[in-house]
DNA sequence: CTTATATCAGGTACACTGATATTC
DNA sequence: CGAATATCAGTGAACCTGATATAA
């Protein structure tokens, strides 16, 4: 643990530095997607979890019995990647993986017990992070802000 | 190279997945952000930099002579990460590093010529990928989106 | 044969904590 | 002494490309 407050937070202030308020839309959203990850990992760190763990568990909780290959579909990430987070997972009893005898070499993931109550509380430890993201924010400017998270997430990756 | 497209982007269809537009905000920004670290990335492979790299020549270029103790604060990041970061760009030669002869231990970090050369030519590779974050945004969304990121940005790390 | 899945092997850039030396 | 800077050492989770084996 640190003092209380904020970690290494230096971001220049709004009239000087990377230009702010008015810098480029790109930098405001890496900034914005730093910080709130920062939030997130610290919230995470009373459960033990990485964002990325994190974030499989949850796609298993909603995907039961999802395999590798469609969570890194998910994830946005290689097989050979979530191969090692699932790993790491699976190391740490969260997770067990379970050869679908029928269906040739999928491997059918699903949260073991202690991987549920651990996702359950990560769950709560992360609500406050996430309720902040929200906080003093009008319906009309939550659709904007929505509408443009999902359009930037639309967008081809290769549009040129 | 791959084929010509996109790289791997399955994203879950707006109607199923992990709940599509709906789903939690931060799960949209987590996302939204991949995709264009993604597009960032991949326009950055033509002059080989990568992303915290690009960043922190940008840095550089904005704060002509920084310290690395400097570069971290700016970019969120530990010393210790951003000395490895700024090693690896002396190693590529695109940065030089002098001591501050007068005030003792600061190094002096400034672009080389190269550096220079590489920052120009990245910040044209990147200029579609930035550009189609605004593209059909309009000026009252895009003042939403731009209050919403700068609010998320500034949030205290711990607030609770 | 093609496709999808899983995994091994190797490599690299990040990012952390901890410790140390230096300098103001 | 304390505070800031830089760096070494060690560790680790995340990424990648490439190759391989298996199975639908």
């Amino acid at each position: 643990m640190r003092k209380s407050g904020s970690h290494n937070l230096p971001l220049p202030g709004p009239g000087e530095g990377m230009r702010g308020t008015k810098g480029h839309i790109g930098y405001l959203l890496r900034q914005a997607h730093a910080v709130h990850k920062m939030r997130m990992e610290h919230a995470l760190k009373t459960t033990g979890l990485t964002l990325p763990q994190f974030s499989v568990l949850t796609m298993l909780a909603a995907y039961p019995g999802a395999s590798g290959a469609e969570l890194a579909r998910l994830s946005l990430l290689t097989p050979q990647t979530m191969s090692v987070i699932v790993s790491n997972l699976e190391r740490a009893s969260l997770i067990h993986r379970r050869p679908h005898e029928e269906h040739g070499r999928i491997q059918i993931i699903g949260l073991t017990d202690e991987g549920q109550q651990v996702l359950t509380r990560s769950k709560a430890a992360v609500k406050a992070a996430e309720a902040g993201l929200l906080a003093d924010l009008s319906s009309e400017d939550e659709g904007a802000v929505r509408r443009w998270l999902v359009k930037v997430a639309t967008l081809p990756t290769d549009p040129v």
